[in-house]
DNA sequence: ATAGGGTTAG
């Protein structure tokens, strides 16, 4: 009776007076605000301390008591598992409260297999579970966690008969979804009773996770009929119906907000804003915002999305610059404006700017700018990029792996690519599409078609843009019968409908191999209009097989699609000077001048020494320009002791065949080899990106180059990769 | 005494 009573003292002193229970709880936050290393030691000392004294004066604590010690040591962010577990040991028969709240404790911390020990412990020791535990023991099953505990857990779930308990059933859904196993999450859903919106939730939020979003939405309906939806419901199906592009659903909801049936908040403003900028109504997302009474980070960004999406990156730039604050998100949602608009030596000064600001790239900031890399053929600096995510710890995921395998074959640095793909622990379709696409790009073919066998053999089911790389594999090898054998069986045997690049990549194939006849067959029976890349494939192919009947016919349809196509007009001048018609040329010359016709100019990028160097045919604007027209000479010199001859048949201009020459000797590309050559060692790959094809007389040039100064040059033109070595290259001489 | 679901970007 008397022990008793002081027992009720100690624990009385120790949380009501001395230590009120609040500040225990407020105390970690603000120790956290002051980045204290161990966020909680001034208050769980306190506690230790009342804990210890109680030991020393040899007062036995009351289960109450223990109970509070171990709750409060089991809080989330705060706890001390060790300590609540030293405790717990103590005590001879706790009961399922104590045991759950352990459970609860450890499935917070970064070890939740010791929750699953102690509940193994707990049966043991012949203590039932109840309704409490399971939602705790689950709470600590994530992505990473083995599905068999979630599977055993549920076994135990329904033979301790908790499988109708609402919350329990929440808790299941949840992990089944954690754990990708949506149809085992619904199996469950569709066994509750459904009576509260958090079920509903959380299988909405389930197949938001699995990017089911027709589902979300399907489920959300059916749930406006049988419960009430909350704010959390509103912000899933808003979320799911943004990725859907469903402006309908996003009035329905904004309806039932401003109806006020629903209580709007921060969260909520945010998903409307983000649903109203994907739907493009960005001046509906603007609206909203600035209805706002408070912002966040997010409000913002979802607004600059909406005018990324629009098209307005400059206008997201001004939202961009008045940002209060600005988080990894939000620069990364800046630096894919530039990138979706092409703008790539943008991404990379937003990048510097990113860095200056001191915010640390996360994994998608850094898909975004091996992107960009990519782009510019940017090696160098990509390599950077991949050294610096490694030295800030960047999960170097698949998406990561996956951008770098593009930027290294774009780069043509199909080793780097190859290694990269072999060095990744999981590899998706996408890796394996990234591998066929950039091989075939390369010149690798067979190689591209020994890995699509090998993604076929471990079940990876390949998509449309597979196949565009393994047709393409087809045509840059000129395997004829193999590109015609795939085309049927993406249908018949991936159920693949071949869109009109697909049938380009047969235009190609076909064409490359001279069966210009099957070609043009093949594009009349096409089930979809030719656009002028079909038509542009059989004119390039008329080039190459000098056949100018079907050149005059495919630059007539191509023309008709689009009058003013400089690449077309071009082409048809190639080949009449590959069939040497030179009265037509002359005609068709005068034809262009006459109806203003601009050709696209030809533009070279190089990397040195950490920048991006861009050329046009003729530029002086680059600062060394002296010593690079110097080195030109000296090219020029050392090509003509190799026999060279200036190929001017395809210069566009009606000059004089001296100005002729003088012209093709300052192509774009040439410029660009000739600063490689002088600005770098003699081991180093000069790697350049060209944005049109190149011409014969370049083409010519860069192999003799090759064998002259013992030196690796590849070109990226728009379609394909030139490897020069040795004076021949990998495209052997088609393209 | 103890439970559950949410927004921005590849």
């Amino acid at each position: 009776m008397h022990n008793r009573a002081v027992k009720k003292t100690i624990y009385f002193i120790s949380v009501s007076t001395a230590y009120p229970i609040r500040s225990l709880h407020t105390a970690p936050a603000a120790h956290q605000n002051l980045g204290y290393p161990f966020q909680n030691s001034k208050t769980l000392d306190q506690l230790k301390q009342i804990h210890s004294l109680a030991i020393q004066k040899g007062l036995a604590l009351d289960v109450s008591a223990y109970s509070k010690i171990i709750s409060f040591c089991c809080a989330k962010d705060a706890g001390d598992m060790d300590y609540a577990r030293h405790v717990f040991d103590t005590i001879l028969e706790p009961n399922v409260f104590l045991w759950n709240t352990m459970i609860k404790g450890y499935s917070q911390t970064c070890y939740p297999e010791y929750a699953i020990v102690l509940y193994k412990k707990m049966l043991e020791r012949n203590v039932k579970p109840d309704n409490y535990t399971f939602p705790f023991l689950l709470k600590g099953f994530n992505r990473d966690f083995p599905l068999e505990c979630g599977k055993g857990t549920h076994a135990h779930i329904c033979k301790f008969g908790f499988d109708s308990n609402e919350f329990v059933q929440q808790s299941l859904i949840h992990v089944y979804c954690l754990s990708g196993q949506i149809d085992m999450a619904r199996l469950v859903f569709d066994t509750s009773k459904k009576s509260e919106a958090v079920t509903w939730n959380t299988m909405i939020s389930g197949y938001n996770r699995m990017g089911q979003f027709e589902e979300s939405r399907k489920l959300f309906k059916e749930m406006e009929k049988r419960a009430l939806p909350t704010s959390v419901t509103l912000v899933l199906v808003l979320s799911a119906c943004s990725e859907l592009k469903d402006l309908d659903a996003a009035k329905h909801v904004h309806q039932c907000i401003q109806d006020g049936r629903i209580e709007s908040n921060l969260t909520l403003n945010n998903a409307l804003i983000d649903i109203y900028a994907a739907c493009g109504q960005v001046n509906v997302a603007l609206g909203i915002f600035i209805s706002m009474n408070n912002r966040d980070v997010i409000s913002w960004t979802a607004l600059i999305k909406g005018y990324i999406n629009a098209g307005q990156v400059d206008k997201a730039q001004r939202y961009f610059d008045l940002m209060p604050r600005k988080d990894s998100v939000s620069w990364t949602a800046m630096i894919d404006g530039y990138l979706k608009t092409n703008r790539f030596k943008d991404v990379l000064l937003l990048f510097r700017e990113m860095q200056a600001a001191n915010v640390e790239p996360d994994k998608f900031t850094i898909v975004s700018i091996i992107t960009a890399c990519a782009h510019l053929g940017a090696l160098e600096l990509g390599e950077w990029v991949r050294t610096y995510t490694d030295k800030l710890n960047i999960d170097c995921d698949i998406h990561v792996g996956n951008a770098l395998i593009d930027m290294y074959f774009k780069c043509g640095d199909v080793e780097k690519a190859t290694r990269m793909f072999h060095r990744m622990p999981q590899r998706d379709k996408f890796s394996w599409t990234a591998m066929i696409v950039g091989l075939a790009t390369n010149g690798r073919g067979r190689e591209a078609l020994n890995m699509f066998a090998k993604m076929l053999n471990v079940s990876e089911t390949p998509d449309e843009i597979t196949y565009i790389g393994v047709l393409s594999a087809c045509t840059h090898s000129g395997l004829v019968n193999e590109g015609r054998s795939f085309f049927i069986s993406m249908t018949t045997q991936h159920g693949i409908v071949p869109n009109v690049v697909h049938y380009g990549c047969m235009v190609d194939l076909l064409g490359r191999a001279g069966l210009l006849k099957e070609a043009h067959k093949f594009i009349k029976d096409m089930p979809m209009k030719a656009n002028t890349i079909i038509w542009g494939a059989l004119l390039a192919a008329c080039r190459v097989h000098k056949d100018v009947e079907m050149a005059e016919m495919a630059a007539k349809q191509l023309l008709q699609l689009e009058p003013e196509n400089g690449a077309a007009y071009v082409l048809l001048c190639n080949v009449y000077a590959a069939c040497k018609k030179w009265d037509n040329l002359r005609e068709l010359r005068s034809v262009i001048m006459e109806r203003g016709i601009k050709k696209t100019p030809g533009c070279s990028l190089i990397e040195m020494n950490g920048g991006v160097h861009e050329f046009v045919a003729g530029d002086t604007s680059h600062p060394q320009s002296q010593e690079i027209y110097l080195k030109l000479e000296e090219m020029t010199e050392n090509l003509k002791l190799a026999g060279y001859l200036p190929d001017t048949s395809e210069v566009f201009l009606d000059i004089s065949e001296k100005e002729k020459e003088k012209a093709v000797s300052r192509h774009s590309e040439k410029l660009a080899i000739a600063f490689g050559l002088l600005s770098s060692g003699p081991d180093v790959v000069i790697r350049i990106v060209k944005n049109l094809r190149m011409c014969t007389d370049c083409h010519h040039v860069a192999k003799l180059l090759s064998s002259i100064y013992e030196r690796e040059l590849i070109v990226r033109d728009r379609t394909r990769f030139h490897h020069f070595r040795q004076g021949s290259c990998s495209c052997k001489d088609y393209w």
